[in-house]
RNA sequence: GCGCGUAUAGCUCAGUUGGUUAGAGCGUCACAUUGACAUUGUGAAGGUCCCAGGUUCGAAUCCUGGUGCGCGCACCA
């Protein structure tokens, strides 16, 4: 498993380490190595573990965002392939349909097309669009390599690739077949920019400044209402009151012909219990063809429909002929003229709306009665196999049931768990999910008309006069249409459907499409070679789906629906979720800001090292992070202090073969105390990670290397000299420790170590907790306070560092003897000239109380005695509060019967030690 | 409107089943600088844990009600 004679070029090869780390001089390098190893494939016979890559979208480069993805991923990858698990992580990128055609389309308005898909036609402009989405792969390729991501490159997948297409042909059919994919007559939401279709997660709200106009259609129509888009009143066949409004009573069920604008519309008057009284005049226009909420309004009425706004933004026809033709806002500006002139506005005022806008291109969407493809949510279907540990096969069972219940019984979970509320509370609000689009990048809808058959895709373009709603009836008459689904042709004469599929139909397949779904028994399988899915399905449920929160709906919902639809069980076990990044005043980043952190940038300044801790370290799941270029400087800081962390324990191992030195230790209390912490902080990262919490594995990693290590153990193995053995050990599993943070340097130092094999592929260390109560532990503590506390006497009584002092100590026979062992680290730490024990304290120098002992130093005759009676004074105040507040509560009859037992002789401890220490001050206050 | 989050040091944030005198990094201040590291070291200052109630022997932590900020969904016609 460990590679042999590893060189990496342009890497020192001896112990010859330059004073500080140059990430971008070895970074390239180092990748280039591990993936020429072949360690990015899964290995061994261990546990599968797989990730999926969340496929960053071919419309350009990466930003921080796909930063902290591949960070995390790389992270849980390294760690696991470490353990000793078959680790896959498998990358690939998103042809994101509708974002990046749209995104050509502008590239080429810009440089002075007027209409693309016109001048152009489809052939020519999805040439143009495949050509941008490639070179975007390129780029993407590299970025995902340059921040260290050690995927298996040799099964790189595109969600538009042959094998992926046939995938989504394949799902198409079974849903066609189970009859959730239907194709329906149905309001939908229209980009009238892009001329497509988008599903209701693609719409946006833009909250706008609106004149809410309130009329009557004509001066003999009874009832008043209100409207902020009087073009689509053309379109209105009924005015809806609420059942108790005693206003209108007399008039419900009553059919009227007001003449709105110079056409004549028909309008019965309902009542429905969704209409709000209260608000303006209580009575509503309503219009089916062009708002949601009133189409399922007119399905309880069985109301007419009628289409007045076409698909492209324009009145139509039925609008009367004053009015076809003309855009939107002309029409509005007309009508208000005409029913101002007529004298029918009754009131006109602004007020607050939300206007519905794409999500790309950020055009008003507009709601529109038409022909598409939708996948049912709502509707029972024979379950194809076992399903979910639930439903048996051939059991019926809906979509959304499923959905909710992948989450429901835990078999998977959401990290942070409180997404699992708002995955919960959106499943409650789906609707049919329409997945045509009439855009030309992505894949094509694998239906076939026979040419005569064909009904134009304008089948809204005339009034729906019959008018049956519900999902099946609304088929509009097409019913004896001959219908083929099919990947190719089913012979001549027949005809593709020209439309494409939502870009989230094809990735919601990404789990399983990337190992090689659909299976031989549906795509036959040359002989003797068995299918891929076949060989990989053992990888599958994913182990864990990471990606930022705000993509939870559109994606990763999705792909729980098309897992348990089509396979039975879950994409993933665990889901990660993951904050966003934002600027230091927690602005978005943004091009037109100008405040966004390129990665690239980064990496080349600071190292990707530095870039991946900035990213994973501070943050927390789910919670957006602000990210400055401070904070990547801070690490690049830290990733130096490991550097000369390295370079010392090299220096003091010196020419000596590092895997096999002289088996002698030092056996010291800073030695025991060092490697128990070791051992604990193996423990708690292999915790930490395991259970997701990264951000706090790194920063005991960090205050462990920085602060036990490099102040402590480091300084005092230069007083103690401890073996050799015990440094490379250390930093064995240091480098080991770090690796899935921080790849590069530790891989690097691994090499110059001359450790053998790949840090990366090193087996990870087991650790463990604390023995109890372990005496040299705890008199290492013990020292360490004594040092602090000199150190901090000194700094109060403003003594030069270089300076070196008499130290007197006075204390309990044990800590004397204690201090007589270590007394050379002692006075080296804390820069004495001498530490004497003593039973009392000199006079005339300044003291500080450390735990039971008392430090005394030779501040030769230059003290404040004033200064030093108040100080003392104020801490004895201090400790006597602390000591009163641990009595009473230790008096308390029911903190004594009620606390738990531990808790109560902790507060014993403490009070002791205390009442040791006032004692002390005390003495100290009576001699001064 | 419905739902979710969040409020802790000047800033960014930890604080995992309630249990010392609430922590870290950055910043600030003071001092140091030939020795692994100035991408450094030592030390210090700095907090009514948003407010008000409640539960508890004990609350930053749990409950209720406010307030500020942020987000998602839905939408008023």
């Amino acid at each position: 498993m460990i590679a042999e004679n590893v060189i990496f070029s342009g890497m020192t090869n001896d112990k010859e380490m330059p004073k500080a780390y140059d990430a971008s001089s070895v970074e390239e390098a180092i990748y280039a190595s591990w993936e020429k190893s072949g360690a990015f494939q899964p290995q061994g016979d261990g546990e599968p573990y797989c990730i999926a890559i969340p496929p960053p979208n071919r419309t350009g480069t990466l930003h921080l965002g796909h930063a902290v993805m591949l960070a995390i991923e790389d992270l849980l990858i390294r760690f696991h392939r470490m353990r000793g698990k078959r680790a896959l992580w498998i990358p690939g990128t998103d042809h994101a349909a509708i974002a990046t055609q749209v995104k050509v389309e502008q590239e080429l308005i810009k440089k002075g097309m007027k209409n693309p898909r016109e001048e152009l036609g489809r052939e020519k402009l999805l040439k143009e669009v495949v050509k941008f989405a490639d070179e975007s792969a390129k780029t993407i390729r590299s970025q995902i390599r340059k921040m260290g991501s050690s995927c298996d490159w040799t099964r790189e997948k595109y969600t538009l690739d042959e094998e992926r297409n046939r995938a989504v042909n394949e799902m198409f059919k079974m849903m066609y077949e189970d009859g959730i994919i239907e194709q329906g007559y149905r309001l939908v939401n229209w980009d009238p920019q892009f001329q497509t279709t988008l599903s209701d997660d693609e719409v946006e709200h833009k909250e706008v400044s609106a004149k809410l106009l309130t009329f009557k259609y004509d001066s003999d129509f009874p009832i008043a209402i209100s409207t902020t888009r009087p073009e689509t009143k053309f379109g209105d066949t009924a005015v809806a009151v609420h059942p108790d409004d005693k206003r209108y009573k007399k008039f419900v069920g009553k059919t009227f012909e007001p003449i709105f604008c110079g056409k004549r519309l028909s309008i019965i008057v309902i009542a429905d219990k969704a209409v709000d009284p209260e608000f303006g005049t209580g009575a509503l226009g309503v219009t089916p063809a062009h708002s949601m909420i009133d189409a399922e309004m007119a399905e309880r009425h069985a109301l007419e429909m009628v289409q007045v706004i076409g698909k492209d933004g324009r009145m139509m026809e039925d609008a009367g002929k004053d009015f076809a033709g003309l855009t939107i806002e002309e029409a509005r500006k007309k009508i208000f003229e005409t029913l101002q002139n007529a004298d029918l506005i009754i009131k006109e005022e602004e007020v607050p709306q939300n206007l519905p806008v794409a999500q790309r291109g950020g055009a008003p969407v507009e709601q529109l009665p038409m022909k598409q493809w939708f996948v049912r949510v709502n509707k029972p279907f024979k379950s194809r196999q076992a399903t979910l540990g639930k439903w048996k096969k051939g059991d019926k069972v809906t979509l959304k049931e499923l959905m909710r219940h992948a989450v429901e019984s835990k078999q998977i979970k959401i990290v942070p768990d409180r997404f699992e509320k708002t995955y919960f509370h959106w499943i409650d609000n789906l609707r049919d999910w329409c997945i045509s689009r009439q855009i030309w990048f992505g894949h094509r809808v694998p239906v076939w008309y026979r040419a005569s058959s064909v009904i134009p895709a304008e089948a809204g373009n005339q009034t729906v006069k019959d008018n049956p709603f519900g999902m099946d009836s609304r088929l509009h008459g097409n019913d004896k249409q001959e219908i083929v689904v099919s990947e190719k042709s089913p012979g001549p004469n027949w005809e593709q459907d020209p439309d494409t599929l939502d870009t989230w139909f094809s990735s919601g397949l990404w789990t399983f499409s990337t190992l090689g779904w659909p299976s031989p028994s549906v795509i036959p399988a040359e002989a003797g070679i068995h299918s891929e899915w076949e060989r990989m399905r053992e990888f599958h449920p994913t182990a864990v789906l990471e990606t930022g929160y705000d993509i939870l709906f559109f994606w990763v919902a999705r792909m729980i629906l098309m897992s348990t639809y089509a396979l039975g069980e879950v994409p993933f076990r665990d889901v990660y979720l993951h904050g966003l990044v934002r600027d230091e005043q927690g602005r978005k980043m943004s091009k037109s800001l100008g405040n966004v952190i390129d990665p690239l940038d980064m990496i080349a300044k600071y190292g990707t090292d530095a870039v991946r801790l900035a990213l994973l370290l501070g943050t927390t799941p789910g919670q957006d992070t602000k990210l400055s270029e401070e904070k990547i400087a801070g690490f690049r800081n830290f990733t130096n202090k490991l550097w000369n962390i390295s370079r010392f324990i090299l220096m003091q191992i010196g020419e000596k073969d590092i895997n096999n030195l002289p088996t002698e230790s030092v056996n010291t209390i800073t030695n025991r105390w060092f490697l128990l912490r070791l051992h604990e902080v193996k423990g708690s990262v292999t915790k930490k990670i395991e259970n997701y919490q990264f951000s706090s594995a790194g920063e005991e990693l960090r205050d462990f290397t920085w602060g036990d290590l490099a102040d402590w153990y480091l300084e005092i193995a230069k007083i103690e000299k401890h073996t050799p053995l015990q440094l490379a050990f250390i930093l064995k599993n240091l480098l080991v420790l770090w690796h899935p943070f921080m790849p590069f340097v530790t891989e690097h130092i691994w090499q110059i170590a001359g450790f053998g094999g790949y840090c990366m592929q090193y087996q990870w260390p087991k650790g463990g907790q604390l023995p109890m109560n372990d005496k040299s532990f705890q008199n290492f503590e013990i020292l360490r306070t004594l040092i602090t506390d000199i150190r901090r006497l000194r700094a109060e009584q403003g003594i030069e560092p270089a300076k070196k002092v008499e130290i007197s100590i006075s204390c309990p026979p044990e800590i004397a003897k204690l201090v007589e062992e270590n007394k050379a680290v002692a006075e080296y730490l804390s820069r004495s000239l001498s530490i004497t024990i003593a039973d009392s304290v000199p006079d005339g120098w300044v003291t500080t109380v450390s735990g039971s002992a008392t430090i005394a130093l030779n501040a030769a005759g230059s003290v404040d005695v004033e200064k030093e009676r108040a100080k003392l004074e104020k801490e004895i105040a201090e400790t006597e509060a602390y000591i009163k507040s641990f009595k009473t509560k230790l008096e308390n009859k029911e903190f004594i019967s009620k606390a738990p037992e531990k808790v109560r002789v902790e507060m014993e401890t403490k009070l002791g030690d205390a009442e040791a220490k006032l004692q002390a001050l005390k003495g100290r206050l009576g001699k001064g």
